[in-house]
DNA sequence: AGCACGCCGACT
DNA sequence: GTCGGCGTGCTC
């Protein structure tokens, strides 16, 4: 470089700080210093070691209180190109300050950075996708005609329509045509095991690979489709919740598959969630949103009712598929957890040389309070979510404002003694299949029994095949079910995520349901779904098992604003962990201490609590939840919150922040 | 987030 | 008397 004047670096690190360290440009390595640029990586002496850091900016003066000694060199450059552009940066700069994280943290969550080693298998999924286009009906050429509209504006829309009423096809031509008007489309699915197959049958239909990007891949494939992304070459991509940040050029749209689904939160730091990254790069990237499930998330569903997202109904089945029978049944009188009805209907199943899947939920651990002759639950009479049973208390509790109850011996709303905390596990059920059935071949095809590479696959293979009889289940098989042999799909507790303590259960648990009846109906026609549940009455049982999404969000989104729940306020909520209870109770008054003075015109919060899972590996967990109309003063409350609070630091104890959190556990 | 320095218990 | 537990603080 000619130019002999001084030049420093930004850098950000994968830490959870948003500090921001200059380096220095030395000038004897010649290929460093013109490599240096913002948007690439550079590896640099951090500390005690070497570390490979975003650079985000450089400058020619020092900065403030700093020498030219006090400053460390770069070591080298790592890439030729930048990996980041100005639009990356800003987007990543939005994500630390929406979700209180780094900047180099959200840069790293950008590039999914393979750090986990998971074994993804690829299970039947995108059937959806055929190779050729379909003739569209009415209302799916309507709605896709209004997709494509011209406009300026970056507007949103759902295609909401029941399974097998051809969103995937809508969603196909929109992308299609974006991609002819020389722009680039994004296609987000729930699941990595999602993803092969439909960028496969998308390559198909379009002749033009479209590039993926998920944390299975190795980092050598995923520059190298990074890259391509980049470039221009790959105008479409699909992935799991990361590819919404995908350096695509030109973006013309973003698909939202199965909006509703949680995988689309982010668990770990920063705790993101893909539809709100979204919609913010639609925003200023001028781009288009669309969405789709048969059913909707309750913010997506109030965003439609207020015309603030665009709602495109798609109401018929095509190819004549017919909606199973869908029957609840109570467990009330049932010893065990097979009623009846289920076991003859298994039974009647084998007979026809068919087959059946049982879902059981993850949650089959959660322990509530349940009247066996009446039905009654215990619930918190201030948030109308069920109380958790608290052995060292000897109380049961609620987790979102800390109101307790000594649970009664006696029902009290009948007086039955057959009252008390229940649930039952997986290992129980399968028992219990197992001993019913003896005759026919049982196999379980959840996380736990596929610790095993390919054993998931195995397992599916062998069932798709007819080997298995029964195949017992979670969430994970009920995504690809597209088995013909099948004929009876059981949900054997559907309402166990009633039970949990979360405002959310009711929803959840509907989606559920729909979900599974939804798909069997479409590859067995005379199909039969039986919905197991200790409450037959609960609208979220009856409501789903009608398959009325219109009548289950109306009472349910009155039941949230009477609550002064989402999507009727936001909330930012705070956990605190300790090995020691009394630190983390002590950080808890003190957080909340700082807080309440704080709080916006109209929120509030909720607790400090103890969180539902109280103890996590030894750690202590408290919470506490701000509450309010609009998330502007209150994100901003919570930024003064968590500086004042980081100040006086309590030892030992550690705190998280979540924006718009999903779960509440 | 790492990773080292630093101050209190069971070992040769 | 030392080895080592992890708790605290810093990283241009």
């Amino acid at each position: 470089m000619a130019s002999p004047e001084k030049m420093y670096l930004d850098l950000v690190f994968d830490i959870p700080s948003n500090q921001v360290f200059t380096y220095r440009l030395d000038g004897e390595d010649a290929k460093t210093t013109e490599q240096a640029a913002p948007g690439k990586r550079a590896m640099v002496p951090f500390g005690r070691r070497d570390t490979l850091g975003y650079i985000i900016g450089s400058r020619n003066t020092m900065p403030e209180g700093m020498s030219e000694s006090s400053l460390k060199a770069i070591r080298r450059v790592v890439d030729a190109e930048p990996i980041f552009d100005d639009r990356d940066l800003e987007l990543a700069k939005w994500i630390a300050g929406y979700y209180f994280c780094g900047t180099g943290q959200a840069l790293s969550a950008m590039i999914p950075s393979g750090k986990r080693t998971g074994d993804y298998p690829t299970i039947a999924g995108s059937e959806e996708i055929t190779e050729t286009a379909l003739d569209l009906s009415g209302e799916q050429q309507n709605a896709l005609d209004v997709i494509i509209a011209p406009g300026d504006e970056a507007p949103l829309f759902y295609l909401y329509g029941i399974t097998g009423s051809g969103k995937t096809e809508v969603f196909l031509r929109a992308a299609e045509y974006m991609m002819k008007q020389g722009k680039s489309v994004i296609y987000l699915v729930p699941e990595i095991s999602l993803t092969h197959q439909t960028a496969d049958a998308i390559g198909k239909r379009f002749g033009t690979a479209a590039a993926t990007i998920h944390s299975g891949m190795t980092p050598s494939n995923r520059l190298t489709e990074w890259m391509r992304i980049r470039s221009g070459e790959a105008r479409i991509v699909v992935g799991p919740r990361s590819a919404v940040f995908a350096p695509v050029k030109d973006l013309g749209l973003i698909i939202i598959d199965e909006e509703q689904d949680g995988s689309y939160k982010s668990g770990n730091t920063p705790r993101y969630h893909a539809r709100q990254v979204a919609m913010k790069r639609c925003a200023t990237e001028s781009a288009r949103l669309v969405m789709g499930s048969a059913t909707p998330s309750a913010e997506a569903w109030k965003l439609m009712g207020d015309g603030a997202i665009k709602r495109l109904n798609l109401t018929r089945r095509l190819s004549g598929g017919s909606t199973p029978e869908i029957i609840p049944v109570s467990l009330e009188k049932t010893n065990g957890c097979l009623t009846d009805e289920l076991k003859e209907e298994i039974f009647k199943t084998a007979r026809m040389k068919r087959q059946t899947i049982l879902f059981l939920n993850r949650r089959g651990f959660a322990y509530f309070y349940h009247c066996k002759s009446c039905g009654y639950e215990l619930t918190c009479k201030h948030c109308s979510v069920s109380l958790t049973w608290h052995k060292s208390r000897g109380r049961a509790v609620c987790h979102y404002c800390g109101y307790s109850v000594t649970p009664p011996n006696a029902c009290p709303q009948c007086g039955s003694l057959e009252a008390g905390f229940t649930g039952f596990g997986t290992e129980m059920i399968e028992e219990e299949v197992k001993r019913t059935f003896p005759d026919l071949r049982i196999a379980r095809a959840d996380a736990d029994t596929t610790v095993k590479k390919g054993s998931l696959k195995d397992t599916l293979d062998r069932f798709r095949a007819g080997e298995i009889d029964i195949l017992l289940g979670t969430q994970m098989v009920a995504k690809g079910l597209n088995f013909p042999g099948v004929r009876l799909v059981g949900v054997v507790l559907a309402d166990t995520g009633l039970h949990l303590p979360d405002f959310r259960a009711a929803e959840r648990t509907f989606s559920l349901v729909v979900q599974v009846a939804g798909r069997s109906g479409r590859y067995f026609p005379d199909g039969k779904v039986i919905v197991q549940t200790l409450r037959p009455q609960d609208p979220a049982i009856v409501k789903s098992c009608a398959l009325d999404v219109d009548g289950f969000f109306e009472a349910e989104l009155q039941q949230r604003e009477m609550l002064a729940f989402p999507p009727y306020t936001r909330l930012i909520r705070f956990t605190l962990r300790s090995k020691e209870a009394e630190r983390a109770d002590k950080a808890a008054a003190r957080l909340a201490s700082i807080a309440l003075p704080l709080l916006p015109k109209g929120a509030d919060a909720l607790g400090p609590a103890e969180c539902p899972l109280g103890i996590i590996s030894g750690n202590h967990r408290r919470q506490l939840i701000l509450r309010g109309k609009s998330m502007g003063s209150l994100h901003a409350a919570a930024g003064t919150i968590l500086s004042r609070y980081e100040k006086g630091k309590d030892a030992k104890v550690y705190l998280e922040t979540d924006v718009d959190p999903v779960s509440l556990l």
